[in-house]
DNA sequence: CGGCGAGTTGACTAGCGTCAAATGATGTGG
DNA sequence: CCACATCATTTGACGCTAGTCAACTCGCCG
């Protein structure tokens, strides 16, 4: 449901979003910002809620504001998996096909900043910039998806999961958009179960447990509760994550 | 190294290129491929040669005319695992990024079109549509590394090497370049090792081996020798591909 | 206090990896 | 043209990693 607001509070909305400078969005200037405010309504999402369903026809191409929304694809017969973990400033949807090829749901609460598709090409394809902005994102979303394709495919299990802290480790300290915090904060707290975790490294949640338990007696984490640990050696979780024997 | 022809020749290049409809550069008109071809060698690689090697820096980016090229990355103990798999009007190399995060190595022999990274990223932004072009290849790129993202962490040994085998068959009835090929054709050639498959599909190369003749096995497809098969029922290969039942 | 869902732990199993030997394909030199 | 070397592929026997199933613990909330 968009935001009831005023109109010049609606041009204002872009210029003063706490994500503009991040987002693909800093490609335009102030001027422009007024346009893409235009087309643009905010919304809200519950934590568990479903955004766009996978295989359905849908126009939303969405810039979260803040909030976790992973990217699922189910197989007939249940299995799950999840493609993308993505946070504020990141992209949902895609500007060429409007069918779906991922569930996206909301692991927290999300705000998000929706546009119609086709009303956010058009605005991409008369600022080269933007287009530019979004070239590189997409460039960088594949990166990862490579270097998660070469953890699913070589990995062990133990190495996965040492992946994984280090990526939630790296993702809390490059945003930064929070607060700034210092950099030798070595507490993380995540948002994802068991279950999430096991769907985005291809194993099971038992698995992700034990892993989680060995990486702990091992004394490269603490494990202080279910969602929350403290990383005590994070050189030697980098080596296990990149198998540096 | 750079093939020696006139300046007349080439300016007709890149207009005169087999591939260029159906590649990026499709999206420059005749006047501006003049400015493409003036930045552009021509270069022949042999199979099993290295294009660019993984960690170093290289200012190539290049479209394949002709040819087949995997992209590997190597784990500090030797593990392998393919990212990717190029063949003609594919794209090498990063526009943003001058260290390259993968290995490019040939398959088969490999005629490439190369550009520096930095003028190809020049002529990028002053011709949008191109830009357009690229940014919607990139996400067909990571919508297809997605693709094995879920293969990779929740299907089964057989599941991905009949993954494979209908890829393969959708990639030779896409393209089409070279002549256009009955679509009932079910006889397959290949250019890949086992131990290729096997790097790309997360298995080894007896995992692979058994499931081909696994599949040969239950005559969904025939194997002729090594590098060729014939599908005997596409239906069936799909269902397994995907997991159905 | 009891019920519930998330997480942990244990016992057992299956699928795939590992190692090794056999077979087949390809090429080379006498 | 054959003998031989070499490499890719297949096949077999065995072991280990991670999956499965089930019991148990913990924290949370009505």
């Amino acid at each position: 449901m968009p935001v009831a607001v005023s109109v010049g509070e609606m041009d204002l909305r872009c210029a003063t979003c706490p994500v503009h400078h991040h987002a693909v969005c800093q490609a335009l200037g102030g001027l422009y910002l007024h346009e893409l405010a235009g087309i643009m309504t905010h919304r809200h999402f519950e934590a568990g809620t479903e955004i766009v369903h996978q295989g359905e026809t849908s126009n939303l191409f969405g810039i979260i504001a803040s909030g976790v929304v992973k990217l699922t694809r189910l197989l007939p017969d249940g299995r799950q998996h999840i493609v993308c973990l993505l946070s504020e400033t990141d992209c949902i949807g895609d500007v060429f096909s409007a069918e779906s090829h991922d569930n996206a749901m909301c692991v927290t609460d999300v705000e998000l900043c929706c546009f119609h598709r086709k009303q956010f090409d058009e605005i991409v394809k008369s600022h080269p910039t933007l287009g530019h902005h979004l070239l590189q994102r997409v460039t960088v979303d594949l990166e990862e998806a490579r270097q998660w394709l070469t953890a699913l495919g070589r990995k062990k299990a133990v190495e996965k999961v040492a992946m994984f802290i280090v990526w939630m480790w790296n993702e809390e300290h490059e945003h930064c958009l929070h607060a700034p915090r210092r950099v030798n904060d070595m507490m993380l707290h995540f948002p994802f179960s068991r279950e999430e975790i096991a769907d985005f490294l291809g194993l099971t949640l038992e698995t992700v447990s034990r892993c989680i338990g060995k990486l702990d007696v091992d004394r490269v984490i603490t494990l202080l509760n279910a969602k929350c640990i403290e990383i005590r050696d994070l050189d030697r979780l980098r080596q296990i994550a990149e198998s540096d024997i």
